[in-house]
DNA sequence: GTCGTCCCGGGTTCC
DNA sequence: CCGGGACGAC
């Protein structure tokens, strides 16, 4: 297995003591020098729980502690291999209490947050145009630098309410005994300053290794500074191209810089990428390249051209996918090629919907990998609402949650009631309730009196059956049960209510897992932190089947077919502005997020793009990915030029011109029309709402060859056949196809 | 006071 | 397309 290992590899596993810096590109084997490494720890004598591994996904802690399970046995069981935030949920369940946390904590996730927030603003009247997500993406930006975002002046009128809402927001989490992602580090961090824990985490890992170091942020580099603190035995791995996370909160400067916070650290640099093809790495190197703020490496392969990348527009979000579908039918037809060969990857996870559809029409077998996650669901977070609840009396949040959920009789002016007594006596909602329901809160009928004490003691049931020493499936169930939740989705005799059921039965499959696994360590608090720091689709891998996910969830991972989907302007790169960050610099994070999807691929890949898109179930005009301009044509097997959509402009023989635009767009349309179960483009001759950046939007001015300029009016239907209505200061109102106008 | 219906608007990525 | 909020009906 050694004598495999390159030269650098190889100095990389057999480095001794004292830090390492990794400089790792794509396909270079970094997380197998990883792996081996660790391997190598164990044989020269290190414990295996003395080894702590950092990764950033889920996903990659469960491959590494596979492929070490390969090496080592049993010995990998023992090792510390997660996520920052599964590390730090574990390092809080033995010392937590030392920074004010109790027993089994809850961990807020977004929806949560966002919750919490948003009531907190409208209790302090806050009504300008802030929204909660905007303070919360501050607290976070705030928190994942270490600093208190209360204090945070960046000079405008957030500023305020962040001030004022943060308190709040922080002092709710306490009473709640409960924390934020961010919290979750920020706690390990402040036990470090601990007497006691302090110096027991700062020797406790003979070793400490981070994967993906470049998206480490402030935080968490200072977290690892300090657990390896005692030994100096820090080794990072990682790659300034493929740092994709700035925007929550990620440094690349951490591993640049790395030298100089470890002036002894060995430094290795592996730039031979065995993993693509020459053709693929072109591709990416070409498209890398066109980043500024980059150090630059050369990676090199001696692995031959290959094949071609392939180039297809289709003429919907629908059509993409049947190209895709047909593709990868074919591919396995033909024989050579599994499903689980390949991979759709693409920017956002909407994206997965119409893909989805067209796999299971043609029988193919695929795997949505990580999702628009499974916890998200309304009917998964109301029953694990119930379990927070009945694990810990003072979460607020879940109480708010599902007090009236099913529907119960107890509205908003109760809650309203309750809330105001809890300000006053600092008790939890839930306890508040008991009070209430025996007639010792003022303000509330004996209606509500009585609809309160049935909840109370739904809950009181619930917790008996934990007391009696159910498992976590069985107490699920009996929530699902008792809630009066299965009665409601089933009374609905939908296609709806029957999907929210089988999600929930999912969820007891999953709480069934645990038990099994967790057997006699196992608890209602537990299962709890599995299903805030982990996803499903993280765990159990489905056998052949075709992996779909976004191109953050790929990173690390490798397919020896990948198809690449949406590449059009605005999604890919997406093109929204953000708060606190220039455009310059978004764009260069979108090109290496399109240079890490690219380096996925092994033999070959697909690009592919639609010219109309369907966004919240609204058609939008799509332009192609402007990274499509960087690839070297040399690397595909279509040109990505002539495919651009027929230019509106026409500046002079306005005679010609529509015949010229009609032969480009049929030219270059590659849909067939030939079969049934083909899905059709789709077109709309209703008015729709343009999208905000549409050139043809009410109220632009366009120019028109023969009618000259002109103001829209009103916009119909999508694709070849778009027309505009416009206001012409010379002829009139006229109707006319949006390919024969320019904007003015 | 609570529940149902309609309308509006939406931050994409992950732990 | 989906959830939250506003508004009107028991």
């Amino acid at each position: 297995m050694r004598g495999t290992l390159n030269p650098e590899q190889h100095a990389a596993v057999e480095h001794g003591d004292g830090p390492l810096l990794v400089l790792a590109g794509a396909g270079t084997g970094k997380t197998r020098v990883l792996v081996h490494r660790i391997a190598h720890l164990v044989e020269r004598g290190v414990a295996p729980w003395q080894i702590l591994a950092v990764t950033f996904t889920n996903k990659a802690a469960g491959e590494m502690r596979e492929r070490l399970s390969q090496l080592l046995g049993d010995g990998a069981e023992r090792m510390w291999i997660g996520t920052f935030h599964a590390t730090c949920a574990r390092i809080l369940r033995r010392w937590g209490e030392r920074v004010g946390l109790r027993k089994g904590f809850l961990i807020f996730d977004d929806d949560d947050q966002l919750k919490l927030v948003n009531r907190l603003m409208k209790e302090a009247g806050v009504d300008e145009q802030v929204t909660p997500r905007t303070l919360l993406s501050r607290f976070d930006r705030a928190k994942n630098q270490g600093v208190d975002p209360a204090s945070v002046k960046r000079g405008d009128f957030v500023d305020d309410f962040v001030a004022q809402i943060y308190p709040q927001y922080q002092a709710q989490l306490l009473r709640e005994n409960a924390v934020d992602f961010n919290d979750l580090i920020l706690h390990v961090l402040t036990l470090c300053k601990d007497d006691e824990a302090g110096p027991r985490l700062a020797t406790q890992f003979r070793h400490v290794l981070v994967d993906e170091f470049q998206d480490t942020n402030r935080v968490q580099y200072e977290l690892v500074r300090h657990l390896s603190s005692g030994t100096h035995n820090l080794t990072v791995v990682g790659d300034d191209d493929q740092s994709i996370y700035r925007w929550r909160g990620a440094e690349p400067r951490n591993i640049l810089d790395f030298d100089r916070d470890h002036p002894n650290a060995a430094v290795i640099k592996l730039e031979q990428n065995y993993r693509s093809t020459g053709t693929i790495l072109d591709a990416a190197n070409a498209v890398i390249s066109k980043n500024a703020d980059r150090h630059g490496k050369s990676l090199w392969t001696d692995r031959g051209g290959g094949d071609l990348i392939e180039y297809k527009i289709a003429g919907d979000d629908r059509s993409e996918a049947w190209d895709v579908a047909r593709a990868i039918k074919e591919m396995i037809d033909e024989g050579g090629s599994s499903p689980r060969d390949v991979a759709i990857l693409y920017r956002t996870n909407a994206q997965s919907r119409p893909l989805e559809e067209q796999l299971r029409r043609y029988g193919l077998p695929y795997q949505v990998v990580g999702a628009v996650s499974f916890f998200e669901r309304k009917e998964i977070k109301d029953a694990v609402a119930y379990l927070r609840l009945i694990a810990n009396s003072a979460a607020d949040s879940a109480f708010d949650r599902v007090v009236n959920e099913p529907p119960r009789g107890i509205g908003q002016t109760t809650i309203d009631r309750l809330r105001a007594h809890t300000s006053a006596t600092g008790f939890a909602l839930l306890e508040t309730a008991k009070l209430a329901a025996r007639g010792e809160v003022a303000g509330l009928q004996a209606a509500a009196r009585k609809k309160l004490a049935g909840f109370v003691e739904l809950v009181a049931g619930l917790g008996d059956v934990v007391q009696a020493g159910a498992s976590v499936a069985e107490t699920l169930i009996q929530v699902v049960e008792r809630s009066g939740i299965r009665a409601r989705y089933e009374a609905m005799d939908s296609e709806e209510g029957r999907d929210r059921l089988g999600n929930l039965s999912q969820l007891v499959n999953l709480a069934a897992d645990y038990d099994d696994e967790a057997g006699e360590e196992g608890s209602l608090e537990g299962f709890l932190e599995r299903t805030a720091l982990t996803a499903p689709a993280d765990e159990r891998e489905q056998g052949d089947a075709i992996r779909m996910m976004t191109i953050h969830m790929a990173k690390g991972l490798e397919f020896p077919v990948v198809f690449l989907c949406g590449m059009e302007d605005g999604l890919f790169p997406s093109l929204r502005e953000r708060d606190g960050v220039g455009e310059a610099e978004a764009l260069e994070e979108e090109r290496r997020l399109a240079y890490v999807a690219i380096t996925r691929a092994r033999d070959k890949l697909y690009l592919s793009w639609a010219r109309v898109r369907r966004v919240w179930g609204k058609d939008s005009m799509q332009a192609p990915s402007r990274f499509l301009d960087d690839l070297p044509p040399a690397c595909l097997a279509q040109p990505v030029r002539p495919a651009a959509p027929p230019r509106p402009v026409y500046t002079s023989a306005p005679a010609m011109a529509p015949r010229k635009a009609k032969r480009e767009w049929d030219e270059y349309d590659q849909r067939s029309s030939s079969s049934d179960d083909e899905p059709v483009f789709h077109l709309d001759a209703d008015v729709r709402e343009p999208a905000a950046d549409d050139p043809y939007r009410p109220g632009r001015e366009v120019s028109h060859a023969a009618f000259g300029t002109g103001k829209v009016l009103e916009a119909r239907g999508a694709g070849p056949t778009r027309s505009i209505v416009v206001e012409f200061a010379s002829v009139g109102r006229k109707t006319v196809l949006a390919r024969f106008l320019a904007p003015a």
